[in-house]
DNA sequence: CCCATGATGCCCT
DNA sequence: GGGCATCATGGGT
């Protein structure tokens, strides 16, 4: 079932634990396509330097995240990729959840296509395995641009169901390329999935 | 597997 | 103008 508002009304850390395991839905057109999200990281502006709301000044860019929980925050980065992030906790705090990566289960082949302009039994086995394990190649195979910053979450074209997985352990980790972040970069609000145990 | 490097454009953290 | 919540590629081990 489709999860609600109230579930990304809560501390970053906690959504971002809690969305692990769970099925991220994504439809446009014709398409529909089901992965689940085994990689995600916390932001929270108030105390994190990695934060693109740090300093709590509300930019163009950052406005999004200090608004409701339970929308999505698109950002363009490297002059090249799209990051797609989940709001959360109430309005007028800034804090999101970035998605950074999902073990693709519906419509593969789409997602194929949508990565590398080819049919999946084209790929090289490399290309197979790595179709959506970031945060930009996941945007790419999900079609995600600046054009779905907005995108409330209890709606249809991008929203999260809990489809009862639980056979796995969360596994938690210092966050990915925010050196410059100084003692915010040691924060472990990087989370993974863990199959075993 | 690992590491180094270049691509490329928006944002102002 | 400096930097960036990234990725593909190519070479070494």
């Amino acid at each position: 079932m489709k999860l609600k508002r109230n579930f990304y009304d809560r501390d970053a850390r906690v959504v971002g634990e809690d969305l692990i395991g769970k099925i991220l839905v994504r439809k446009y057109d014709d398409a529909v396509i089901k992965s689940r999200i085994v990689e995600t990281e916390a932001y929270i502006a108030e105390i994190d330097k990695a934060s693109h709301g740090y300093g709590g000044k509300i930019t163009p860019r950052t406005k999004i995240m200090f608004g409701p929980p339970g929308f999505a925050y698109v950002y363009f980065i490297y002059g090249m990729y799209y990051c797609l992030n989940f709001v959360t906790e109430g309005e007028g705090t800034c804090s999101a959840v970035l998605i950074r990566a999902l073990d693709p289960l519906i419509n593969k082949e789409e997602m194929s296509l949508n990565r590398y302009g080819k049919q999946l039994n084209e790929l090289t086995k490399y290309q197979r395995s790595n179709i959506s394990n970031g945060p930009g190649k996941l945007c790419n195979a999900l079609k995600i641009t600046k054009e779905q910053n907005g995108t409330d979450l209890t709606g249809t074209e991008i929203y999260v169901e809990d489809d009862g997985f639980r056979n796995f352990k969360v596994d938690k980790s210092k966050r990915i390329n925010i050196d410059y972040a100084e003692e915010a970069k040691d924060f472990l609000w990087r989370y993974t999935i863990n199959y075993n145990s």
